[in-house]
DNA sequence: CCTACCGATCGGTAGG
DNA sequence: CCTACCGATCGGTAGG
């Protein structure tokens, strides 16, 4: 998404880069409006509020997860693939668009209660696909026997955490760090080895 | 710690659970005093700004991690006991001082410019520490060739993921997620394996 | 440590 | 979309 010409998705591409360089609560409306050269108050005839604005950023995030990565755990490829395809799609999302992810990461958190407690579900059922993937590949003996949880948050806290230090100019394209995590983790859950 | 006497010591240790709870942002002075029992300017007979108490719960947090977890780096055991252990004992720190953990991780960037710099200095120091490990045993085979950097941010990314999920009522202890995780990257970086 | 206050800024609205 | 404004709250201070 780059330079959108609508005022209300103008004002979500806006609100995604301050919000996830100063944070939700360190961002005023009127830093927004500064942003397209509007009054602060003036944002008011696009938005209802500026939690409103948060909440289109995290759910669009969130789908973006969902729908392209999600359904890859449930294609009857070997477990160890869907597991690689999965690690390297959702981190061309993470450095595909970088800012709204990090509000999404970090920022979700100070939305009102209802909203927070449907981003958590959509986090849970985000986290059983990867489940899922890892529990499959051990009763089919393509991995060894791991708790499927455990593994789960271990290979998502890593994939999330690319957002914290990726640079779109560093030496690593998206794809040679997702290969390289793959790689790691398919070793770490690699049913036969040599004892050490 | 536990329920300080010391004033001082108590507006860190309420500070610590606020910011935690609700942000560096969204936490006032006035909610810090309130759980003292105190009015809001009454703080600042014992402290200077809001920033130096962010400032001080971020550095303990930062000098625990260095001075508990970053010298196992250097002592002459074999680089899988050393990582191992460094993973336990990150972990054993952020669950036993879960709130200060999340402040840490979570609100550092919030301090100004100089601070955050030393902040951000210190966190490459102690990545580097996980970073050394690897590449040692990378250089003496006890582990197969990755990229030592690549590596340590998988391994830091899980170890400080915990805090977002970790319950001390759920079913595993600290010490049995540390050794879950620290198999799963030890077999992750075995040199010897059958091809899969 | 309290009372009482400072100027600044907050999210949001009315009326045009 | 602007002007002008609302009440509330912010971090912090003076004086006791």
């Amino acid at each position: 998404m780059e330079q959108p010409t609508l005022r209300k998705e103008q004002i979500y591409f806006a609100a995604g880069g301050l919000f996830s360089r100063k944070g939700y609560h360190a961002t005023s409306v009127r830093d927004i409006a500064r942003e397209l050269n509007l009054q602060g108050g003036s944002l008011y005839a696009h938005i209802e509020s500026k939690e409103d604005v948060l909440w289109e950023i995290v759910q669009r995030a969130a789908s973006e997860f969902l729908q392209q990565v999600a359904p890859i755990a449930d294609e009857r490829a070997p477990a160890p693939d869907r597991l690689r395809r999965m690690i390297v799609e959702h981190i061309r999302i993470v450095t595909d668009r970088l800012e709204d992810a990090t509000v999404f990461f970090h920022e979700w958190r100070f939305l009102a209660p209802e909203r927070r407690d449907c981003i958590t579900l959509r986090r849970d059922e985000y986290e059983a696909a990867f489940r899922r993937v890892i529990e499959e590949g051990v009763a089919r003996s393509e991995f060894r026997a791991v708790d499927p949880r455990l593994t789960a948050v271990a290979v998502l806290s890593t994939v999330n955490g690319v957002y914290q230090w990726y640079r779109p100019d560093g030496p690593l394209s998206p794809t040679q760090i997702a290969e390289s995590f793959a790689e790691l983790f398919l070793h770490g859950l690699q049913a036969q080895h040599t004892g050490g």
